[in-house]
DNA sequence: AACACAATAT
DNA sequence: CATATTGTGT
């Protein structure tokens, strides 16, 4: 706990005073993305102030929007209290796009050069084209401190707020999805049926392609095999609505910010709603963490049963991450009798990164390869770490990282040291 | 509506 | 195989 208010401490200082946010009646969109876009400058000005009538935060100035912000984060920030009604600001995205090469801009999140970008994958089902989040603009500037986070994550916050209710009444101008991710990978995913009811119906949006055909981790820059037109944008939403949505892949760093999630809210709380709003991850959805919270339960149940370290042969995903203590040790609930509670046996988990559980964009969730990739050599072959080599994520500590590294010696990796996370010996 | 869980589908 | 979806009961 002690570690988590220093953590928040530093947090806090490294947060931009509202002087140093971008005003939201300016631009946000730099030029040369508007014009890959064709957005006319006049609707890249308003980017802010179109839509959400039921947001006080956008037309508001910086300043309150800020304050706003800090409101939200106030909200997770205690304790599991007040989970349910938690909206933490900075999701992690899903997709990223990539501004440097503009012919193809969407494109999937992506284990590029330097860009180490959050996140989950796309798998070979389809590829949705990169989101622009506000978070993206960090990537000119990619050992932000927390200074920089806060700009981005600000704008980022704000459109997770929106995302939940607002963003049906966006209006054509499309410049809007460009900093509401969510609201572009709903609409990229057709509406979706379960989730959200699309209220975006005949409205023209801008939205992503989805190219089912394509395999997101070969696919360097060499193509475009985006249907037609690199540029993702256009106006058939025939294409977008009837596509299905895109597997989640859960890469090691995303089950890891689900264990952290999971392991600061302690079983009792450990619900899929709550889980998926502390993870924070835009385009995830509650669907998404029940699945894979069935499956990690069930992954305890079999650990504790065998109490000395099974190697389990088919769980290199959850091998991934250790069981925290504090859910080991109150894994025993979850056999037979359920609804046994417990809480918090042993307080928020030493480890858990508040900050970044809450939001913080983590750079360092950097995506490995996809394709089924029954080992982790992506992990070997160079993901982008250089964000996270000299920057100290207040967030996430070295020692975390440090954590990771070690971990059950699995007899089907032969000669392989799984190591989460490259290390300078690699 | 959210949840858990098993079964089944992709 | 990993994830999604569906069905049933709470």
């Amino acid at each position: 706990m002690t570690m988590n208010l220093n953590c928040m401490s530093e947090w806090d200082r490294c947060l931009p005073r509202p002087d140093e946010l971008t005003p939201l009646s300016q631009g946000l969109i730099p030029h040369d993305l508007a014009c890959a876009f064709n957005i006319p400058p006049s609707s890249s000005a308003s980017t802010c102030t179109v839509t959400t009538p039921s947001s006080d935060v956008l037309n508001t100035s910086p300043h309150s929007a800020f304050e706003s912000f800090l409101r939200m984060r106030s909200v997770l920030l205690p304790s599991i209290e007040s989970e349910q009604k938690g909206v933490a600001e900075t999701a992690v995205p899903l997709y990223q796009s990539n501004f440097n090469e503009p012919r193809d801009v969407m494109k999937p999140v992506k284990e590029t050069s330097d860009q180490s970008l959050d996140g989950m994958q796309l798998n070979q089902a389809g590829r949705v084209g990169g989101v622009l989040m506000a978070g993206a603009y960090s990537s000119s500037a990619p050992d932000n401190d927390y200074g920089s986070v806060l700009g981005p994550g600000m704008t980022n916050g704000l459109s997770r707020l929106m995302s939940n209710s607002s963003y049906a009444h966006i209006t054509e101008s499309s410049v809007v999805d460009v900093n509401h991710p969510k609201a572009l990978l709903e609409e990229a995913r057709g509406g979706c049926g379960r989730t959200t009811g699309s209220m975006l119906e005949g409205t023209n949006f801008m939205h992503l392609k989805v190219d089912p055909s394509e395999e997101v981790d070969s696919a360097p820059s060499s193509m475009d095999t985006f249907q037609g037109n690199s540029v993702a944008i256009s106006n058939e939403e025939q294409s977008a609505r009837t596509l299905k949505k895109p597997r989640l892949v859960w890469t090691p760093q995303l089950h890891k910010r689900f264990v952290d999630a999971v392991a600061h809210l302690g079983i009792k709380h450990a619900v899929p709603k709550t889980i998926m709003q502390l993870m924070n991850v835009d385009g995830l959805t509650r669907e998404n963490v029940a699945s894979h919270l069935q499956k990690y339960r069930l992954y305890l149940k079999r650990m504790q049963g065998l109490s000395n370290e099974g190697p389990s042969s088919s769980d290199h995903l959850f091998a991934s991450t250790p069981v925290p203590p504090s859910l080991a040790a109150s894994a025993h609930f979850l056999v037979s009798h359920h609804s046994q509670h417990l809480d918090h046996p042993y307080g928020p988990v030493q480890n858990s990164n508040l900050p970044a559980i809450l939001g913080h964009t983590a750079h360092h969730l950097a995506p490995h390869i996809s394709s089924q990739a029954p080992s982790f050599s992506s992990f070997n072959t160079r993901p982008a770490f250089s964000s996270l080599t000299r920057a100290p994520a207040p967030p996430l500590m070295s020692s975390d990282l440090m954590r990771e590294g070690h971990m059950q010696q699995s007899s089907s990796a032969p000669g392989q040291v799984l190591t989460l996370f490259p290390t300078s010996h690699n």
